[in-house]
DNA sequence: GACCTTCTCACCTACGTGTTAAGC
DNA sequence: TCGCTTAACACGTAGGTGAGAAGG
């Protein structure tokens, strides 16, 4: 059980393995106004996509690559006066397995051939529904996903890291108009709310 | 490089490994009218999907699970009055490495838990547009899937089967009217065209 | 002409979005 | 009322079909 703000995290870094997140532009103009993600009962993709280029393995050793989200404070949020304010105390911490990459497990050649991205991870509060690929959160939580790395052979976990940018609030529904805005500008399956976007900016502009 | 008629196959079978082929039903009305697949050059997919069940596998031990397609015998086919019929010499045998199943390599655990299918293998006719997902042969010649599975500690190939009502002749267009009728009354992305079928049924009833 | 291949197309499946109104 | 959640919906992305015309 984890609490309290940190920086990136290696663990048993006995292989010079190293993670670079991709987009990190991107995820970063959501980290300066507070990120959200989006959690429904059937499960919701995150937007942006957790996607990663991995260094430094055994190309001949095989291994898992997992996704699990810590839960970084003991408060529930709210947005109040256009702000996200720490609450009162949080519900109880979740404990399930990781997400595991689909493609898991597999040669560290093949892990480190093209980037690795998450597209298919679902954030689900429903404990109801969890399938595979479904990872079950708290609304008005806040978290940061944590991608780790597990030598099969061994089973140990050889590398963990987690990124600042990637941090969010989990929601049922988008409080911050910012946030919806950029995700409507930048996911393309939101293409069909973009006119009605532009067309507030404009006349917000005037 | 493998001609003539066979039975179904199972070689080094070391470990009590059993496949079963789903949907034979299916199958079978095919192979009764000489089933056909399309070939493209952007590739296409099969149908019906081979999918089957693993049994006797090393729940702890490592596969892959490889689709191949055997050219069955030494002709190039040709449709003519209604039937197809074996012409002239063959194109060469095409000999490339197989598909591998998206899921590989896994656990035998993971291979046994449920139906493995292959419906993301796409069939092309040119040598040009290669990706893992296309497997290359020959319009008008005649094939049959062959799955294998491959111990990837050992890299031996510890079985495999092929299926009489899986067997296929590529082409580049339907040659028989009933097999492409049976393609659009069972696969639902053909839905569009199922109407003009029915009514076509009909008709060629009274 | 006969046979085979290629390309564009309308029409589907499948499912990822925020919107909105209703529910609690 | 207020805050939060749910479900139906319209509108996209992405891509799998055979039809039919054109090409070789």
């Amino acid at each position: 059980q984890y609490f309290g703000q940190y920086e990136q995290i290696q663990y048993y870094n006995q292989e010079n393995v190293s993670i670079n997140l991709h987009n990190r532009d991107l995820w970063n103009q959501f980290h300066e106004i507070t990120n959200e993600m989006i959690v429904t009962k059937a499960g919701r993709r995150m937007f942006p996509i957790v996607s990663i280029n991995i260094r430094g393995l055994d190309p001949d050793k095989m291994y898992t690559v997992e996704l699990s989200f810590d839960q970084l404070d003991s408060h529930r949020w709210r947005y109040a006066s256009c702000k996200w304010q720490p609450g009162m105390k949080a519900d109880q911490i979740i404990h399930r397995s990781p997400y595991q990459h689909p493609d898991s497990p597999n040669y560290g050649r093949t892990w480190m051939k093209d980037i690795v991205a998450f597209p298919k991870v679902k954030l689900t509060n429903k404990i109801d529904q969890i399938g595979t690929s479904q990872v079950l959160l708290h609304s008005l939580h806040k978290y940061r996903p944590r991608i780790s790395i597990i030598d099969i052979m061994s089973k140990t976990k050889i590398y963990e890291i987690s990124f600042d940018e990637t941090e969010f609030i989990a929601v049922t529904a988008y409080q911050n108009e910012e946030v919806k805005a950029l995700k409507i500008r930048h996911n393309p399956f939101a293409k069909a709310f973009l006119d009605a976007e532009n067309f507030k900016r404009e006349t917000d502009d005037e």
